[in-house]
DNA sequence: ATCGTTTATCGTAGATTAACGATTATGAAA
DNA sequence: TTTCATAATCGTTAATCTACGATAAACGAT
């Protein structure tokens, strides 16, 4: 009964299910990259907290993270991003 | 920073981070309107656990649930549905 | 080689989720 | 009124989530 596309949108769907990680995406969104300390500095979050939200929205592939010496810079996914929506619209 | 816009989507998208809530939803979509029962005979769960799925698609407004006599008649929000694929259309 | 910056991970505590069986409540039918 | 059908709630257990501070890892700069 339950096939690979409910699973595929409630893995979305989960990393989208806390604010935080809204915000981020969204923010993402806007500025095409930033790294982890650009993000913890616009949020009431812990460094270690955000780079657990960032994980989650990695793992479930909206995001991608290119390490560049120290730094990750993070950023949205399109592909994803835009499979997601035309999943939605197909409720 | 975090905004209701942000929180509504989280609240929705939580509701929809389960597999099988994915499934009820579309399954309602299908059929218009159904029983808590008709819903534990397609599914491998529990009355009680089909019950709390129902509710928390309830509580994130997805859902309605009308009462008659003995049954609970559950049909979609097309509206609230239709509202979160636009604000899903904005990400 | 050491220091500073940046990020990821570890360990932890408290809250929440998911699932179940058992129970309760309500109304319909006999 | 007793029974049946239906759904919601209670109580429980195991798992997961959220958040934090502390620590580790990696790199650039001095």
């Amino acid at each position: 009964m339950i096939n690979d596309r409910h699973e595929n949108i409630a893995k979305v769907c989960k990393a989208l299910s806390h604010p935080a990680r809204v915000l981020i995406l969204e923010y993402l969104k806007g500025i095409d990259t930033c790294i982890c300390g650009d993000i913890v500095n616009i949020l009431p979050l812990s460094q270690s907290t955000v780079s657990q939200h960032l994980k989650q929205l990695k793992e479930a592939g909206l995001i991608r993270g290119d390490i560049e010496g120290t730094k990750t810079c993070y950023c949205i996914d399109k592909h994803v991003l835009e499979n997601f929506k035309k999943t939605v619209n197909g409720l």
